[in-house]
DNA sequence: CGGACAAGCTGA
DNA sequence: CAGCTTGTCCGG
């Protein structure tokens, strides 16, 4: 491969037998059928075709093609393949979706689907091509870009562009088309412009299934905001678009970058390389940080300090995060104490406009304490709504509660305080204030990965108010004001914590010190039985009906889940789990 | 997955 | 034993 490789010819003998993996749920299994003359041109690896599979048709994908004398089986008792659909996923793709197969225990189908056309592409338009300007070497592919929040990124799309035909990710598909929107040379968006994609010529942007994008002359990557956690499927095969491409880079020997304000231990544990900004220009690209130690403070002020108060009264805009919806997610009864819990269940309750409501089972009932009868609860945990009622009163103007069920178009630009979730700093455009009303919950979340997913937050709140430069301010309202993320943020230094971080990971044996999977369903127990007399693999579990399965590395982990086989029943497989 | 086929169950 | 359900197997 590259500029001095001669004009790919078109095949002279048109291969005779097609390995086709049928388009079937529960079906991972490849099948042989003869390639009819006439459809000869159209045939490629990766084509989308319907064939007859035990007396129905149905999709799938070429992943192969054999010349008939080397063929197993006699060519000419195969059955046909019945129809051409399209293109399909590129050759490169193709085997890339056996690796994703293996890394992430799935079916290969499930990448095939992701990599191929949303509707069915007869023929590509002509393009431009163009040459890759240089091949990296393969052995350092890898490199992380920490680049602050108010940083911009494109300085550094535009150098791998600059390359040849770029693949570049963002976690969401707006945050895709906001970025398309700011290159002057056009971009094919993925899924949309999928025929572009693959005619070449092009870059190509998209949110995490881009890392399956047909980009025929590839000459770089770069993932935006690596450590977002978009990137990963929650489905089963719950792949990691990072990962996906971080494989992709090194078969085709080609820079891979992962920029982020705060990247993951598992990028900084993939990369070669890793590019931080000066010290002046990184702080510059952070916010001011104002720690209040809620330690400190008398009590009864519940939710609002002083210097939260004096934010919200000051005419600015002002952000509050409060990660919980609803009005009260815990209360007691104000006369004896007793936590209120379902009468059916058990699980706590939360308030309603009309009475008490279970979070698990959904039953309702009146404000009585179940032990004692009293009718007034005290709110031990309170959520958005109560804290837009409340945050109203002490600052004197209208609050607006926004929360992931907020309506999309919902007007916000007037608001001069807004309340929510995490959500609101999505919605929102642009705050002088981002204050967290409770910061320990997101620290001490009970996750392994709880530490980055609370400084990720924090670099998304740093992202709405701009640098220390522009006047930006986050208010961080914690009784850990020394917790490695309220260090790291306060000193706009990420390092802070990845290193405190890893050291953590490693004695613990949590990724990236370790390769994780968790099994769960009904026929968990009896596929993780398979694994009781390996030694290169640790079982741990069950714990809520999850078992975990832990190696040292991916590479045992997953040749370990490779050679079980799946009972019949409901199975979840999930490697990598996020939320454990 | 979904069709084919076998084995098991029921009712007259 | 017809008629139906349930389970298992397998696809080119």
């Amino acid at each position: 491969m590259g500029a001095d490789e001669p004009p790919r010819r078109r095949e002279v003998r048109p291969r005779s037998v097609a390995r086709v993996l049928p388009d079937v749920a529960g079906l991972d299994k490849t099948f042989d059928y003869a390639v009819p003359a006439s459809l000869g041109p159209d045939v490629r690896v990766g084509t989308i075709v319907r064939v007859e599979l035990h007396g129905r048709r149905v999709g799938g994908w070429i992943v192969e093609l054999v010349d008939a004398p080397a063929a197993a089986v006699d060519a000419t008792r195969l059955k046909p393949i019945a129809k051409v659909t399209g293109w399909g996923p590129l050759p490169d793709v193709v085997d890339l979706s056996a690796w994703a197969a293996w890394r992430w225990a799935g079916r290969r189908s499930a990448f095939l689907g992701t990599a191929s056309p949303p509707v069915a592409v007869r023929g590509l338009p002509s393009a431009a091509v163009r040459e890759r300007s240089t091949v990296a070497e393969s052995s350092r592919n890898v490199v992380v870009h920490r680049v602050p929040p108010a940083g911009d990124v494109v300085p550094l799309v535009r150098d791998a562009m600059a390359r040849g035909d770029a693949l570049v990710l963002t976690p969401s598909v707006a945050g895709a088309a906001r970025l398309a929107r700011r290159m002057e040379t056009p971009v094919a968006r993925y899924p949309h412009d999928w025929a572009r994609a693959a005619a070449g010529g092009c870059t190509v942007v998209g949110a995490r299934a881009a890392a399956w994008a047909p980009v025929p002359n590839l000459a770089a990557i770069v993932v935006l905001d690596e450590h977002d956690e978009a990137y990963q499927e929650e489905r089963a095969p719950t792949w990691h678009a990072r990962d996906v491409v971080i494989e992709r880079a090194r078969r085709a020997r080609v820079p891979c970058l992962l920029v982020s304000p705060c990247p993951s231990l598992d990028a900084l544990a993939a990369a070669a390389d890793v590019v931080t900004p000066s010290r002046a220009d990184e702080r510059a690209g952070w916010p001011v940080v104002d720690v209040v130690d809620r330690r400190r403070e008398p009590p009864g002020l519940g939710l609002y300090s002083t210097r939260l108060v004096d934010a919200v009264r000051s005419g600015g805009r002002v952000v509050c995060v409060l990660n919980r919806t609803g009005r009260a997610r815990l209360l007691a009864c104000a006369a004896c104490g007793e936590l209120a819990r379902c009468e059916v269940c058990d699980a706590a309750v939360e308030t309603i406009e009309e009475g008490l409501r279970c979070r698990r089972c959904g039953a309702t009932r009146p404000v009585v304490c179940a032990a004692c009868g009293a009718t007034r609860l005290k709110t031990l945990r309170t959520g958005v709504t109560k804290a837009r009622d409340e945050l109203a009163r002490l600052a004197n103007r209208p609050v607006v509660e926004v929360t992931a069920t907020t309506l999309d178009d919902a007007d916000l630009t007037g608001a001069g305080v807004l309340v929510g979730t995490e959500a609101v700093l999505h919605r929102v455009g642009r705050a002088d204030v981002v204050a967290f009303l409770e910061l320990d919950q997101e620290l001490l979340a009970p996750r392994y990965r709880a530490a980055e997913q609370a400084l990720a937050l924090l670099a998304r709140a740093a992202r709405v108010v701009g640098g220390r430069a522009g006047g930006g301010r986050l208010l961080l309202q914690t009784r850990l004001p020394r917790h490695p993320v309220v260090d790291a943020a306060l000193h706009a230094d990420p390092s802070r914590l990845a290193t405190v971080e890893l050291v953590a990971r490693t004695a613990l044996r949590f990724p990236p010190a370790a390769a994780l999977a968790a099994i769960s369903g009904p026929a968990a127990s009896e596929y993780v039985d398979q694994l009781r007399d390996r030694v290169d693999v640790e079982l741990l579990g069950p714990a809520d009906g999850r078992w975990l399965v832990r190696a040292s590395e991916h590479q045992l982990l997953c040749d370990a889940l490779a050679t079980l086989t799946r009972p019949p029943g409901r199975l979840r497989v999930e490697v990598d789990p996020l939320r454990i």
